[in-house]
DNA sequence: CCAACGGATCATCCGCTAAC
DNA sequence: GTTAGCGGATGATCCGTTGG
């Protein structure tokens, strides 16, 4: 463990912490220097928490020194906010218990794991029968050994892996601990731009969906498919029926083919799916960044390519990086969920004429309490949503 | 329609153990 | 001794349901 806040500290807090923009209202309070009540003082630890995570790279165990940083930042920042002296130990105390929170339903992380069984007493009845107690004892020593010769475990997890997908039948519980347990070192490569063709060699499982979200579920601690389909419904009718997106072929298509069917559910994948494609136009963006509609995929980043949009039985949906096919998938909240998780997954930097699309997406998957930041609400406003969600 | 109820979820506090 | 981390207890808050 302490290799990993080393490594963590070394790469992403070399320079001191510097606080993240605040939701509309907490900086509203902020600015009035109002005493934060209860909720808002959640609210503020919630943010901090959600900020300090995207550093830590997949490790839910911030330093001391780290936890220090971002009280110091936060009461310097905002000094009203220790009004008896004592803020300090509030504040990091409120943030520490936080974190602590945030790990308890975690079971498939080996550090976290490895706590649980090293702190984790339990007064009363016990949950664990004996067997399991000495199963977890062989686990640890066995997570022991690894940490301590990386490297060559690392490698026989990388055979492990291009072995294993040559399979037709496939370990799924094996490909998923294996991929917990190289999440340190896969994310040490992306991160010091390591190719992707030999990203994907070693873990050729990062093509599947379900592993990209996954991965993502590691890295934000957030379901990244959930929030997505989420996203969808409860904007769709917003998005379809936003004044920029009104004379657009796609929207005339969908209105065309709705006229053709009724089944309730075909109209709504239609309906889901022309808000996937509309969804750039309605924020301005370049849309040959976002999805490419029976048309030959010409950009690098990621970006999804849709056969037949509005015929339910021979729609495509496949998502492409750096102009090859990476995986193909089933519906569009899959594909919309996927190329989201691809930027982050593989670190790509979002280009500037997809920003403001994508940071609506981001917006509403990492901070589903308060939806939009000033310039987001101003921003939906101006494509003309009727009734943001709050 | 809305107030009251009750379960679920969440934040906080406490007491404990392991490690130093 | 102190500190970090755990599970559990407790109280607050949210949220869906029910009955007037």
């Amino acid at each position: 463990m302490k290799h990993v806040l080393a490594r963590n500290k070394a790469l992403q807090w070399t320079k001191s912490y510097v606080l993240p923009e605040f939701p509309y209202d907490v900086k509203c309070m902020l600015a009035e220097q109002k005493c934060p009540d209860h909720s808002m003082r959640i609210r503020i630890i919630e943010f901090l928490q959600a900020d300090m995570t995207k550093y830590l790279e997949g490790s839910l165990y911030p330093s001391t020194q780290q936890y220090n940083d971002v009280v110091n930042a936060l009461l310097q920042a905002h000094p009203f906010l220790d009004e008896d002296g004592c803020g300090f130990f509030l504040w990091k105390r409120a943030l520490k218990d936080r974190f602590k929170y945030v790990r308890r339903p975690i079971e498939d992380d080996e550090q976290v794991m490895r706590n649980k069984c090293k702190f984790g007493h339990r007064r009363g009845q016990t949950k664990k029968s004996l067997t399991d107690i000495s199963f977890d004892e062989v686990k640890i020593v066995q997570i022991k050994e690894e940490t301590v010769c990386l490297d060559s475990e690392a490698d026989e997890h990388i055979n492990w892996f291009q072995q294993e997908y040559m399979k037709t039948e496939k370990d799924w519980k094996e490909i998923d601990k294996r991929m917990s347990q190289t999440l340190e070192i896969r994310r040490k490569l992306i991160g010091s731009r390591t190719p992707l063709k030999d990203i994907l060699k070693m873990f050729p499982f990062l093509k599947c969906p379900y592993q990209m979200f996954r991965e993502f579920q590691l890295l934000t601690r957030t379901d990244i498919y959930k929030k997505t389909k989420h996203i969808l419904e409860s904007y769709s009718e917003n998005i379809l029926t936003s004044f920029s997106v009104v004379d657009n072929p796609i929207n005339i298509a969908l209105q065309e083919k709705m006229k053709q069917h009724t089944d309730e559910d075909m109209l709504k994948h239609m309906k889901m799916t022309a808000t996937c494609l509309l969804l750039p136009d309605v924020f301005g963006d370049d849309p040959s960044l976002f999805v490419i509609v029976n048309e030959k995929v010409q950009v690098s980043t990621p970006v999804l390519e849709v056969k037949n949009p509005f015929n339910v039985d021979v729609c495509e949906f496949s998502l492409y990086l750096e102009k090859e096919k990476l995986t193909r998938v089933d519906d569009c909240v899959t594909a919309l969920a996927a190329l989201i998780a691809a930027f982050h997954v593989f670190g790509v930097e979002c280009p500037r004429r997809l920003s403001q699309t994508l940071n609506f997406l981001e917006t509403l998957i990492f901070d589903m309490h308060s939806p939009y930041f000033p310039s987001m609400k101003e921003k939906l406003k101006e494509v003309g949503f009727q009734h943001p969600v709050t």
